[in-house]
DNA sequence: TAATAACATGTATATTTTTACATGTTATTA
DNA sequence: TAATAACATGTAAAAATATACATGTTATTA
């Protein structure tokens, strides 16, 4: 089984779910480390079905709108925890074009290259503060339900990345201008 | 064109280099935010090759043995400029088992909530460890050749996220203990 | 009430990436 | 000199991922 397959399955473990929303929450909530859109999430739901790791049932909205509402089988727990106490693989690679682009910076003039730094600085201050919004929901951080614990930290850790990377293109755009030596 | 393709390009531009060679540079200083295998990277050879884009020169080493030495062509360059100076994509999300994991950590106990995020503080020390060895090359970073800027500017950049991560890792492990009410 | 945005589930196709295989050479070192 | 690590190029097949398509429903709002 792939980690898409046991990504859903931790989320179905979290909340009864359909298919809608697991890929709304792909694209929200967990989009910093994992991703996934519509045509992966529903055939995997299917294998995972087959696999007898989730079930679901059907409601029906409106007059006629099927949805399925999937939930974890005591089988698909099981199989969760054990992949969740697994060792870690190393540590993975990040592949960014940004970062690519930025090392072939030779082909670049002083103008072009601090406009890539600056354009990435808004996007980077731009998610920062929607991070910064949603840990704020967490005041009471001494007392953070188990549940929600994996958000927390992790959204701590996007809010560091953040920083830390919003701090490099600071100091790389002073090092950029303060640099004459320049095609 | 893919990203691979461009990297690819990008790499020879810098240096006449050999397919071999390449594959070592992905799993070396490039790493970092791009990597290919040599499964990939021979067949994007040749298709660079294909749209002239690169060329090649064959060297005999030893008695048989013969290698390839690909350079960049006039027509790549012109390809390979007008990539880099194209406008950014959006934030790149990262996929990565471990963030996943500690976000379904309420399956986890306090003792191996904190052995996951020790491990990993040991492999993110280590090649910390690593990139500061490789930055102190760069001594007099006031002078950087600009061939080389983009390599130093990664580099600066992979120690902060390392140090933004490990900083993280140990906030993370001091939060852990402190919290009783922990199954 | 008509238009539209959001909800909901899927398939088909293409592309990208990984894993494994396959073959042989050259340099090093025990 | 025999074994081995590193060099060197490639293919085959599987798995994962992205893009685009296809279809229809429900809720909102102008």
């Amino acid at each position: 089984m792939n980690t898409l397959g046991y990504a859903i399955l931790g989320l179905i473990n979290k909340q009864k779910i359909t298919g809608y929303d697991l890929a709304k929450i792909f694209n929200d909530s967990v989009a910093d480390f994992w991703n996934a859109n519509q045509s992966q999430i529903y055939p995997e739901l299917k294998k995972l079905v087959q696999a007898e790791l989730i079930q679901y049932e059907v409601l029906v909205q409106g007059e006629v709108l099927e949805k399925k509402l999937y939930s974890i089988t005591e089988k698909g727990k099981e199989v969760l925890e054990k992949w969740i106490t697994e060792d870690e693989p190393p540590l993975s690679q990040n592949k960014d074009i940004f970062k690519l682009r930025i090392y072939f910076a030779e082909h670049l003039n002083k103008e072009q290259l601090l406009k890539k730094f600056k354009n990435r600085q808004v996007r980077c201050k731009t998610l920062l503060e929607r991070y910064k919004i949603k840990i704020s929901e967490y005041q009471d951080s001494e007392n953070i339900a188990s549940e929600r614990l994996g958000d927390f930290l992790l959204l701590k850790n996007a809010i560091k990345q953040l920083e830390a990377q919003i701090s490099w293109i600071d100091e790389s755009i002073v090092y950029i201008q303060a640099k004459c030596s320049f095609k």
